[in-house]
DNA sequence: TTCTTTTTATGAGCATGCTCATTTTAATCG
DNA sequence: CGATTAAAATGAGCATGCTCATAAAAAGAA
């Protein structure tokens, strides 16, 4: 056995689609790995070969729900709007995207967005976070906005970003209209900021 | 035996002592709660009369620290700064407070700061969240921002400060000047919108 | 003091994420 | 086919945070 063989993806996705259930129904902590593995038809052991970790079948899960949320972004954003209504509308598609997840994922939420608590965090998100990070980059020079941007311009956002994902796990408003409020606030601030940034620079003025 | 006794008191001191030795020694992971409970002269069980988990005394380490560092705050701002500067001065005061604990106090600063992670962690460290918030908006009464602020308003505020934290944690540039950077923009924003916040009313509603 | 009650200490044991030596399976070669 | 070798699966077992029934200790009542 040389090739990774159909049936080698086939168990990945056995185990991703149990985990998405058992965590749905029992949430992160309760859902254990023996409890995937035995759903997925495997031992517990050969579940580390697909994933080395729990946090990483729940990032992994993050990943199939980002990667259809932004997909659908990307194929919606045709007309141009303002720089605030396109970041918003991005950073809202990946909440969209997670939400049923919500209530479950927050610990691979955090390790993916998170970098606060290193151990093997870094891996499990990483692939994610720039992505995400690109994606944000690629909307500012869509609205005129010149690389190569200063680095704490990025560091600003991630900032932002990752309070309003905290924010929102925990958002027990109607619709997470809380959320929206801040992530709209916030969303404001660093239009703004990135805006004026250049100014100080080189007297830029946008719009 | 009704009154907290002395050598109550003395144990959860001497639990916290070497609790700062062995995570300073040998890290968070490493350091387990039977090494902190052999070393304080107490069985493993009887540490968790004393701390309800591992994180809780994370959180009082803290604890500590930030009320040192708060404290020495208070007593050196006796002439009025700008609202950046005092309230970066407060924000860096915390952060130098817990500069030796940045390496191995993660999980506990994570359990403090980021609300993402549930299950005790709201316990853990409510208190200090609380105390922070508090001394924020005692900073912005002393610069002439009125109450009621709006939720919104200390909830960016939070956002911004864990991003600077999440951020801080893991800088290593030398002395976290890339933090200083960060936050430094990270308050100016916020200033700037605080005190604009009287104005702008949007009604967004996005979907 | 002696008995009762309440508080505190104890450590065996549990649950669970993860490892690893061993076994099983499957592809390749002659 | 049979033999060889690489890949994959297995589950016993480890480490560790935490629990809990039990024991020890302290306080109060007599």
């Amino acid at each position: 056995m040389r090739i990774t063989t159909e049936a080698k993806i086939a168990n990945r996705e056995r185990i991703l689609a149990v985990a998405a259930q058992l965590f749905q129904e029992q949430g992160w902590e309760s859902a254990t790995t023996r409890d995937i593995a035995s759903g997925a038809g495997i031992a517990n052991g050969t579940l580390f070969n697909y994933f080395p970790s729990k946090e990483a079948i729940g990032a992994a899960l993050m990943e199939v729900m980002l990667t259809g949320a932004w997909k659908e972004f990307g194929r919606r954003r045709t007309r141009q709007e303002s720089l605030e209504e396109d970041l918003f509308a991005f950073v809202w598609a990946g909440l969209k995207g997670l939400r049923k997840a919500r209530k479950y994922l927050s610990p691979a939420i955090e390790a993916v967005f998170s970098p606060l608590s290193r151990p093997a965090r870094e891996e499990a998100g990483a692939a994610l976070r720039i992505r995400h990070l690109e994606t944000v980059e690629g909307i500012l020079v869509d609205h005129g906005i010149e690389r190569p941007l200063q680095a704490v311009t990025l560091q600003l956002y991630w900032t932002l970003h990752l309070g309003v994902f905290a924010y929102w796990a925990a958002d027990d408003s109607p619709n997470q209209e809380d959320t929206m409020a801040l992530l709209d606030r916030a969303i404001r601030l660093f239009a703004g900021s990135v805006r004026s940034e250049g100014g100080a620079n080189h007297g830029r003025k946008t719009e």
